[in-house]
RNA sequence: GCGCCCAUCGUCUAGCGGUCAGGACGGCGCCCUCUCACGGCGCAAACCGGGGUUCGAUUCCCCGUGGGCGUACCA
């Protein structure tokens, strides 16, 4: 079974990990079954979307692998949208409502207050034409509704209308039709609501699998009799469960620091944000993927747990640590490069140092000592100052190896008698000015001879 | 208010009537080791509360509590 899959996200801002796991088991669930994946953005809402966050969006996407294979704007399919009212139209199953928003709390507020449903009660259904018409009169123009097929003859008699799929994420689905609004699908200003081009997209694309959060499920009751209206069989759905933060408030607010873009600027891997965000909420051990098709290879969207997950930022330093001590130096060189670490001790240098840096970007401080000659922040002490003297006259005749720091210590370890950390702990502090770091003997080499020398106490 | 969903170590979770309640991450300890890390070994760490049902409940049912989501002319 193939599959046709989208991710639809509103340009209004740039994406956060949730959104971006959205993405993820979207592409991971088209890449198991040589799927297409789409790209749409939501952007109906001309006000409030912007061109620059479409193109930000697309780039993290990018950044976290997800090559969509079409990309589509929604404000440019007016045309899909129309045709599709122009059916609904002509079917019967939208009408014109008249209420100003107001008006529309107003009520919302009296059911609430009689314990009742804050469900639209379809008064603008009993319009006559007259009163349509003194209405339009007025110059007040009609918002769209679509009628729910909730009820048997009488319109005003909602019954108990069940709809139900079988969820991808969650099993057996049911939402009672009777238990929602008909949705508005089209503005007094005749733009379009979220739900009438989504699922116009969806029949048009050919979408054959929904998968999105759990916050759309009452949604996909509505979407489902709306996909029967147009006469399309509707897709399969999933709804997967929801991340809050690590005090438990919903992520779908604040994005902040947990932006595609953020967490990117913080150094954290590609790689990283996505396996936490896929496998996070899986029975699955949240340990970093190195490729997304590795990660398609643990994915399993039917596993993923029915309530919101917790999300720990702090475990992406740590799946960063693990992705990049086992980076190839061909994988990172070009970042390298740009950070200046270049030239033929770059990539000795990164075998060196990759077991010690959670960030690559901590490169930079280890390159500043092992190349530049910079200092470190440790001074030896007082009472070693005599002993690394000694040592450094010690220091072989170049060309060194991986080899000479062995010789090296060997032989101040038999002039001087020390040995273990009264040997290796002052020495590596003269030499690097930290008190660890990567294998000295690796290091020595990359330093040079001079280089050393000139860090005699 | 109403509806839907969820509730197991700090975190993500396995469990589908009888288990020493399992794993992963993190933490701690030991070993390895020039340091840190890696790796190996080990330790600590959980069934939200109350009622049922049952010979027996983490597991099934109800209530409570806590949390998520929805209840928009937001998506």
């Amino acid at each position: 079974m193939t599959a046709t899959v989208r991710f639809a996200p509103s340009p209004t801002g740039r994406i956060h990990i949730g959104n971006a796991r959205t993405a993820l088991f979207n592409w991971l669930f088209a890449q198991q079954r040589g799927g297409r994946f789409i790209l749409r953005f939501d952007d109906t809402d001309l006000a409030r979307s912007r061109r620059e966050y479409a193109d930000g969006i697309e780039r993290d996407l990018g950044w976290l692998g997800i090559r969509p294979d079409a990309v589509h704007r929604q404000s440019e399919r007016f045309a899909v949208y129309d045709a599709a009212v122009a059916k609904l139209k002509a079917a019967g199953l939208l009408y014109a409502c008249y209420e100003t928003a107001e008006e529309l709390e107003l009520r919302r507020k009296v059911r609430l207050s009689r314990k009742l449903p804050p469900v639209y009660g379809r008064e603008a259904l009993r319009l006559t034409d007259a009163e349509r018409g003194a209405l339009e009169a007025q110059g007040r123009k009609p918002h769209w509704r679509f009628l729910l097929p909730n009820f048997e003859a009488d319109p005003f008699a909602p019954r108990r209308t069940e709809v139900t799929w079988d969820d991808l994420c969650r099993g057996p689905q049911t939402v009672d039709l009777a238990s929602l609004s008909d949705p508005v699908l089209v503005r007094e200003d005749g733009t379009y609501l979220y739900t009438l081009p989504s699922v116009a997209d969806d029949v048009e694309m050919g979408i054959s699998h929904v998968i999105r959060g759990d916050d759309h499920v009452t949604n996909t009751g509505a979407q489902i009799a709306l996909f029967r209206a147009l006469g399309a069989e509707p897709p399969a759905f999933g709804h997967h469960n929801l991340l809050t933060t690590s005090t438990g408030e919903g992520l779908s607010k604040r994005t902040g620091a947990l932006s595609i873009e953020g967490l990117r600027e913080d150094g954290i891997e590609a790689m990283s944000v996505a396996s936490l965000a896929v496998l996070i909420g899986s029975s699955e051990a949240v340990t970093a993927a190195r490729s997304l098709d590795e990660l398609a290879a643990r994915f399993d969207i039917a596993a993923a747990s029915r309530g919101a997950a917790k999300f720990n930022p702090a475990e992406l330093p740590v799946l960063n640590r693990a992705l990049l001590r086992e980076a190839p130096f061909d994988e990172v060189a070009e970042r390298l490069a740009a950070l200046g670490i270049s030239g033929p001790k770059a990539e000795p240098f990164w075998l060196a140092v990759r077991d010690n840096v959670s960030r690559l970007s901590e490169a930079v401080g280890w390159w500043a000592i092992v190349a530049n000659g910079a200092p470190g922040p440790q001074r030896i002490a007082e009472a070693d100052r005599d002993f690394v003297r000694e040592a450094f006259d010690l220091l072989p005749a170049e060309p060194w190896d991986a080899a000479t720091f062995k010789a090296w210590t060997e032989a101040v370890k038999r002039a001087s008698g020390r040995s273990g950390k009264q040997l290796f702990g002052p020495l590596r502090l003269a030499l690097t000015g930290h008190d660890h770091g990567p294998a000295l003997a690796e290091l020595l080499p990359l330093m040079g001879r001079e280089s050393v020398l000139a860090r005699r106490p």
